[in-house]
DNA sequence: GTGTGATATCTTTTT
DNA sequence: GATATCACAC
């Protein structure tokens, strides 16, 4: 039924685009796959392509499931296959994160495990609170106990499946813990286990725990996922853990259609868990598993693959690759010196400014990448001064903010009652009269008598508390109470408006003049506002309604279980995307950028402190900075500094080791120091160490088809834009940006014109036709 | 119970 | 430099 000729002739088109290994990886649609990616080697390429394959080839996208790390991705990817195959169908394909998968899977079937639908996910800060308050009960010394290292052991336990009642009796852990005199461990994590039980809430380990749980012990579960997801696959495997590589392995085993993509060369992510052994072992557990190498880069010059090669070998475990291109061999690397974080940070806005001018580039074709967030502060003075608009990513996130959390965490709360953090958070914001004390007497009697802490004040009956104050908290039991009855009936927007305001939080806002305050206020209003598009906007389809588009209102509860697993990075703005970016390493994985900075080269820095101690640790640091330096595409720029602000003091700083590990004909070092603001010439007298024949260069044609976003240079002037008033749906336009790409929609008025634009190999993109400069090409 | 100011500790990296 | 916790005055 899904058999299209047209669809196939489109598929068959896009086969030619692929090379030899990159066809056959995509083809080999039965059995199990691996494909060991190098950097920029076409791996999103191979992964979408396959399931546009897969799709065009007959297979129900609602028996295909594809795995990412990051929502980033997964969206990327819906979009392109969209695109490839050209019909809503692929909509039904599931594809996401490993948690927001695991999660929906939990709320549909959780009730097994004891869970209802709508359990609370508990991000960090509600894990470390929640410990915090646990080290008070068992008063231990939360020097001792660090709140983050109990995290990180309880994480750990659980990214390895071991549960807190295996832990707790095991005489090797006991052994450790009495060592690093921390004897308690084992029941200060039985009793994080029983309260994210008694609150219904998982934290970001217990979403695959239980998973692995569920499909471990109830196999009709198991039968069922086994059933839907005939075809399975999973992006950057050399990032996933154990829970995550033993859910894989169960959902798979029984068609073992099974296709994993990695670079074990990217692997960055063993700090929390990821285990490279999963895909150095993959053979193992699939003895006719097909392998597939991409060793060709599209992306970078080969300046720029070789360094990253001569980096890499460093590296003892890994498997053997090599990675070539193709490409012009491109300007040496720069390696630029200033004598202060604030310097380096001078230089590199200089760089980008006249890098800029000199080549007439959007900001967009720059990043800057650090390996500590707070590297970026130095750096964002720098291009404010120039102004150089920038974006940071990563970060705060915007629901990460105080008064965001506030306001989520009574929606939490009335959604459900038991949990704990959202009624800590609250009961006492803004003040009313509840305070630690109070808070201290409900809490140990909820552990006295077995309640949770909501049973406890919903009764009444408290021992301990004066008269006043009991008025007070049943007052805040109606008010939640009233906000629940309303969460079936209301719409999310109406009902967070509501609660906004009749909890007080709008007014104790308001009345904060502050600067501070005043952007509070505003945060609040965007929140509010998310909400609103949420609700207007159409449910996807989904697989417990088979697909179909419900007409029913959108709840609150719904947006919660929406965003419980956003981070920041998935509320782009499209409108305003010309920016510098600034990132750390680990969020630029997967990204590419025609220019990029990696900034911090310093000891300790990166490599950080703590990795110095082991091999293994500074291996991934290395791998880190192989990630970090392939992420160009014309030239990276390496940067450091003698000097360094680091807790508030002055600390001096020694080159990075990886700097010498790069091959020194790749490097470009000026002789002295170059000034702060003077042209930045070095020894071949390019400015910046940029020849200007770099973009004459024949090979580098290749690379401009890729993204279109240095090719602009290439017709310089001759770019003249239609008519705004001219451009109607179903037109090819050209962007001086984007490239080549087809109108969608047209909305809004003359002066407010929005067109909805799919640029090739970009994604669709929102035009604001007042700014966008756009040249028709053919009319339809 | 609340609010203010002083001080200790901090920095990896993210779902 | 920023945030979380603590001590003390209201």
């Amino acid at each position: 039924m899904y058999f299209c000729p047209h669809k196939i002739k489109h598929v068959n088109n896009i086969l030619s685009d692929l090379n030899e290994v990159q066809r056959q990886a995509v083809e080999s649609i039965n059995g199990p796959v691996m494909v060991i990616a190098g950097a920029g080697s076409g791996k999103t390429r191979v992964l979408t392509y396959r399931v546009a394959h897969l799709i065009s080839t007959g297979v129900d996208p609602f028996n295909v499931l594809a795995l990412t790390f990051t929502n980033k991705a997964a969206r990327e990817m819906k979009g392109r296959i969209l695109q490839l195959v050209g019909n809503s169908d692929a909509r039904n394909v599931w594809m996401g994160t490993f948690h927001s998968v695991f999660s929906k899977i939990l709320r549909i079937d959780g009730h097994l495990l004891g869970y209802p639908s709508n359990y609370t996910i508990y991000d960090t800060d509600d894990s470390k609170s929640l410990i915090k308050t646990i080290l008070k009960e068992l008063d231990l010394d939360p020097k001792v106990y660090q709140p983050n290292v109990v995290l990180d052991r309880i994480s750990s336990c659980k990214s390895s499946l071991i549960p807190a009642e295996d832990y707790i009796i095991n005489s090797e852990f006991q052994e450790q813990d009495r060592a690093a005199s921390k004897p308690k461990m084992g029941e200060i994590m039985m009793r994080y286990k029983n309260r994210c039980f008694k609150a219904q809430a998982m934290d970001f380990d217990d979403l695959l725990f239980n998973t692995n749980v569920l499909l471990r012990d109830f196999p009709e579960i198991l039968y069922k996922y086994q059933q839907k997801f005939r075809y399975i696959l999973v992006d950057e495997y050399q990032d996933t853990n154990f829970a995550q590589y033993m859910i894989i392995k169960k959902l798979a085993a029984r068609f073992e259609n099974i296709c994993v993509v990695g670079d074990d060369a990217q692997s960055i992510y063993a700090f929390r868990g990821a285990n490279i052994q999963n895909i150095l072992n993959f053979k193992n557990d699939y003895p006719d598993l097909k392998t597939f190498k991409l060793e060709q880069n599209y992306r970078s010059t080969q300046t720029i693959v070789k360094a990253a090669n001569s980096i890499i070998v460093n590296n003892k475990e890994q498997i053997f690759k090599e990675v070539w291109t193709e490409n012009a061999e491109g300007v040496l690397i720069p390696v630029l010196h200033g004598s202060s974080d604030n310097e380096e940070g001078r230089m590199i806005a200089q760089s980008i400014f006249e890098t800029k001018m000199y080549n007439q580039l959007p900001n967009d074709a720059f990043a800057i990448l650090y390996r500590t967030n707070a590297q970026s502060r130095s750096i964002e003075e720098a291009l404010r001064k120039l102004n150089i608009p920038y974006r940071i990513y990563g970060g705060l996130s915007f629901y990460k903010r105080k008064e965001i959390k506030d306001l989520l965490a009574y929606f939490r709360l009335a959604i459900n009652l038991n949990d704990e953090e959202a009624l800590n958070r609250i009961i006492n914001y803004p003040a009313r009269g509840i305070g630690k004390t109070s808070l201290e007497h409900i809490i140990v009697k909820a552990n006295e008598e077995n309640k949770s802490q909501w049973e406890v004040i919903s009764e009444g009956k408290m021992a301990g508390i004066n008269t006043g104050t009991l008025t007070k908290i049943s007052e805040f039991v109606l008010m939640i109470k009233s906000f629940r009855a309303q969460l079936k009936t209301r719409n999310a927007y109406d009902l967070a408006k509501h609660i906004a305001s009749s909890s007080g939080i709008m007014k104790e806002l308001y009345e904060d003049k502050t600067p501070e305050g005043l952007s509070r206020y505003e945060n609040i209003e965007e929140l509010l506002n998310a909400i609103k598009d949420f609700s207007e906007k159409e449910p996807e389809p989904s697989f417990e309604n088979g697909g179909e588009i419900s007409t029913s209102i959108r709840t609150l509860d719904e947006f919660m279980q929406d965003i419980a697993l956003l981070t920041d990075a998935d509320n782009d703005n499209e409108n305003d995307n010309d920016k510098v970016a600034l990132m750390t390493i680990h969020s630029a994985k997967g990204l590419e950028f025609p220019y990029v900075y990696i900034t911090g080269m310093e000891e300790n820095l990166f490599p950080s402190m703590q990795s110095l101690s082991s091999r293994s640790d500074l291996e991934e640091e290395r791998r880190l900075f192989y990630v970090a330096l392939t992420r160009a595409r014309i030239r990276v720029t390496l940067t450091y500094a003698d000097m360094r602000y680091r807790w508030g003091t002055l600390t001096p700083c020694e080159p990075s080791r990886f700097i010498d590990e790069i091959d020194t004909v790749y490097l470009d070092i000026p002789r002295k120091a170059p000034s702060a603001f003077g042209p930045n010439r070095s020894e071949n007298g390019t400015l910046s160490g940029l020849p200007a024949s770099l973009f004459q260069q024949k090979n580098l044609k290749r690379l401009d088809k890729v993204s279109p976003a240095s090719g602009t240079t290439d017709n310089g002037g001759s770019f003249e834009p239609s008519d705004a008033a001219d451009i109607q749906p179903g037109m090819e336009v050209d962007h001086q940006k984007f490239g080549r790409g087809k109108v969608l929609n047209v909305e809004g008025d003359a002066s407010n014109r929005k067109a909805t634009v799919f640029f090739n190999g970009i994604g669709q993109k929102q035009l604001l036709l007042k700014f966008a400069k756009l040249k028709i090409i053919k009319a339809e």
